[in-house]
DNA sequence: AGAAAAATGACAGACGTTCATCAAAAAATG
DNA sequence: CATTTTTTGATGAACGTCTGTCATTTTTCT
């Protein structure tokens, strides 16, 4: 019924069961005649470990930390609201989390962060990172300490992760302009972000310029407007987008504060510019639904979350990694909303 | 370190360990005081059952079967596929799977099927179904029997299945109108369905009527053309179509047999309409980056497999379900196709 | 050939649960 | 109070793997 045991592979191979042990777990001293045997059993009679008895056995645990940037950042409550939820479904499977607070976008304040998470012996750490060769010193570390890491969101140096678990940001950069160029066809089109600095801003700036260059040339993309994702700046450059330009007949946010984008816009009466905004929240939720926007791009969170735990187990076990289709940028409309409202989170974190 | 055993549970309890099992167990023939005492050091001391060693006492496999229609329909290859590649990556975690063909759109097929099932005691059955009380009996039986049955891409009768694991076809009509009333503007909408009988077919078609109704006056959808999902029959009536009315601007094709349609679109050399079909194959990919059609809408079938496997799982343990973020319907356009391939499925039966 | 090194076999305790059995204690019944 | 029924405690054998120890065999080297 259940495949076949170690005994059996290594009864099969002609070898003791020490052996076959010694063979399968690398514990090394043994001669490659018999390394072959064993490798010859277990293929033939299609051994496969039972993790069950192994995890029980070495009383496996995992310990994982998530690094989020703090704030009220809406999406980021987002992320950190189903990371709780589902470390607590998770307990059944000896799965510990930690949510370590990080102050956003700076990279002193991640390295310091990174440097202590090796005092408290993780298994694994999923990050939300910057792209920074400083951070590479302190994630070398957490690696030679067998610690697997992920880049979470945004992506670390990539020779010092595992695994980025995101979108590809150059395609929703360049989805967004393909239904810019859909909705809206000609005209300028006023760009808004955080930070150039920032690669996901930058990718998706890029992209979307790639499009309407190549498919939509009765339309021009205006310089970026730099926000630093906050709110009034949003909203003062859009009012005078809005305002002064004519011809701007679509906006395109790559970042986030779309709270003030929003305000402006609510503000024009007739023919507001079509706009493509990134991170359904329950702002831009509303927005889509007031009309005020046309739609969201969004990275499914919740989505990805779920991936780093599936992915920090998989690793943490050495095993294969099982297929995990492409994580792609999700598109809203008023048409499609979840019916989930998103309320701020409220629970503690689980130690 | 590694949470509360039973024994803690017990000695916290002032109950013996076999005491504290039968409560936890429920296997009766306990006094309700001590029930309520293990519930409450279960409480306080926050235990959770170690499922790993559970799982290898009992010696827990699970049995899994998924009834998938047969022919050559690309969508459903890409479901097997996905399927059968899973399945190789459970093992490790004592799942194995079956994949059981019955022929597409018959519910007499499926009723025997289900029927047959019941003779190989899998614990858990995933069934791409049919809404036919007819079908009742069957699951009935299965359920009867302890199996848990889901319903996948295509619903069961409601109270006959634990889940339905599916985009909502709705929304996803919705969301079709959206895009055509973006893309396309003013003119005639010419829809095409395989079955009205088909539950997902109806009511994508209904959600699209709703949208274009209510926000796109200046359009008109007219009647759906019944295809079969037969590309001949969807070839001849787009050529109609396109040939006939000067003001048909706009194409949605609810079900399959797209190749018909491309076929027909690609003969048109000026003002071609605006195109949304459903599901991502190797066809439809093609003809949108051939500039064919501009728009499909997926409901990413792997994703959907993942979650089958998932939610059996967690049903054959009974317990409580995790978090599963809403199943959204992808949209793809030229811009943000995945780089898979879709290569037909190799694969034999694993069992 | 003899000594050192490497490889192997045999075995046993542990991990936390499930499940069965049996005797003992407590509670309910007449 | 005696008898039946219900509840409890104690115990032990699995499940398959991991890990360690120790004695024995085989190989390699001088």
């Amino acid at each position: 019924m259940s495949g076949p045991t170690l005994s059996d592979v290594a009864h099969a191979a002609g070898v003791s069961y020490a052996t076959a042990d010694r063979v399968v777990n690398k514990r090394g001293n043994v001669a490659q005649k018999s390394i072959d045997k064993v490798r010859d059993a277990v293929a033939t009679l299609g051994y496969v470990r039972n993790v069950a008895a192994a995890n029980l056995s070495r009383k496996q645990v995992y310990r994982l930390a998530f690094l989020i940037p703090t704030g009220s950042n809406a999406f980021f409550l987002r992320v950190r609201e189903h990371i709780m939820q589902t470390a607590r479904h998770l307990r059944v499977d000896s799965v510990t989390v930690d949510i370590v607070d990080v102050p956003a976008f700076s990279v002193d304040a991640l390295h310091s962060c990174i440097g202590e998470l090796t005092s408290f012996d993780f298994d694994g750490v999923a990050i939300v990172g910057l792209e920074n060769a400083k951070l590479e010193q302190p994630l070398a570390d957490l690696q030679a300490r067998g610690v697997e890491v992920v880049g979470l969101v945004s992506d670390l140096p990539n020779a010092f992760r595992s695994a980025y678990i995101g979108i590809d940001n150059k395609v929703a950069g360049r989805t967004a302009a393909r239904m810019t160029g859909l909705g809206s066809g000609s005209g300028a089109i006023q760009t808004f972000v955080g930070s150039l600095d920032a690669r996901d801003h930058a990718e998706r700036l890029q992209g979307f310029r790639e499009v309407i260059a190549a498919d939509y040339p009765q339309m021009t993309v205006l310089d970026p407007v730099l926000t630093k994702d906050d709110p009034a700046v949003l909203r003062s450059a859009a009012r005078h987008a809005l305002q002064k330009e004519q011809t701007v007949s679509a906006f395109y946010n790559v970042g986030a504060g779309n709270v003030g984008l929003v305000d402006a816009i609510r503000e024009t009466y007739v023919n507001r510019p079509f706009c493509v905004v990134h991170e359904l929240v329950a702002h831009s939720r509303q927005a889509l639904i007031d009309n005020h926007i046309d739609m969201v791009i969004d990275q499914r969170p919740d989505v990805e979350v779920n991936r780093a735990f599936a992915l920090l187990r998989a690793l943490i076990d050495k095993r294969e990694l099982p297929p995990m289709p492409d994580l792609m940028p999700t598109i809203y409309v008023r048409d499609n909303l979840p019916a989930n409202t998103f309320k701020p989170a409220m629970e503690t974190q689980t130690t």
